[in-house]
DNA sequence: TCGATATACTTGCAAGTACAAGGATTATAG
DNA sequence: CTATAATCCTTGTACTTGCAAGTATATCGA
């Protein structure tokens, strides 16, 4: 038989998740963690890039570096956003071109390079966060009450792994 | 002045924060959700792929179609997956070459085109489920309880969009 | 009935990503 | 002091993604 009938599909499936996971203990949690995600961040993206034009990839670096006093080694500043640090060479590339970030040398490390926050980029920020902030007040912040934030700070830094990406 | 001042940059972003977010209310929890999406998908996905040499991207399209019964509108499954209808049609191109599934035409709509997961599909998805589930249960649902996995599910349940990719 | 609009899927293309390799510098061990 | 290993960043490459446009079918309105 190439394919199996309906119903065999979808109890096969849940008999081999019971086998696992008992009652599916939590399963639910874990997808709305994961429909969450992609969904909030989809329209945050959105709305951000078509009121500001700038990617929201590219706001993150900038308040990354203004949150840390204005300047961030690569591999801190690739931590920080959670993209691979050559990802974040390219990225910091087109932010320089931008005239927003200034790389320079790290004083006492021959092989390491500073991204600086400059003057143009504090101010673009400054005109964007409120934009930002206000998505995610809107979207997230405002429909959920104080113990349901405490909850999910406490328990979702639980589960943060500490790994590089690339 | 190019570079703004180490603490200039910090406190001027507190600043604009604290004008839209008042006392950063809920902030660490955002930034708690996605830190511990991106580092979680990011072990899961690796682990995953070591281990059964299938694409956590394809093993969760074989899961929802098991999930289904065992057939999906190509819509659907792209809604179901968290992905664009594009980026659908080329991974199932991909399961097709790999004979998870079948593409067939759908009975009443002459545009549309269903996907049917195969014997083969069901078989390698009853192998590789277990491992799957397994690292979403070590790294997540085996570290919270029940009362932090319900406030979990009901909260991130609450900021759900109901939006379409691509 | 027939033309206009909407929907379903696919394809061309531009952009972004990560991995692996490379060049440069620093740290470590003998 | 030197050789080896480790670290930091960048570049080459292959892959994936989403958007926009294209094709085919369906639906709606006159």
């Amino acid at each position: 038989m190439q394919v199996p009938s309906k119903l065999d599909a979808a109890a096969h499936f849940d008999r081999i998740l019971a086998r696992v996971v008992p009652g599916g203990r939590g399963l639910r949690a874990w997808d709305a963690l994961l429909r969450a995600h992609a969904t909030l961040l989809r329209q945050l993206e959105t709305d951000f890039e078509s009121k500001t034009g700038l990617a929201l990839a590219d706001f993150d670096v900038l308040a990354q570096l203004a949150m840390a006093g204005g300047a961030l080694r690569m591999t801190e500043l690739a931590d920080h956003a959670l993209i691979s640090r050559s990802g974040m060479t390219r990225r910091v590339t087109r932010l320089v071109q931008e005239g927003l970030v200034r790389r320079s040398h790290a004083d006492a490390d021959g092989r390491g390079v500073v991204v600086q926050l400059k003057k143009s980029g504090l101010d673009r920020l400054t005109v964007t966060a409120p934009v930002h902030m206000r998505g995610v007040s809107d979207l997230f912040l405002r429909k959920l009450d104080d113990q349901e934030l405490a909850v999910l700070e406490s328990a979702l830094a639980k589960v943060i792994l500490d790994c590089t990406f690339g």
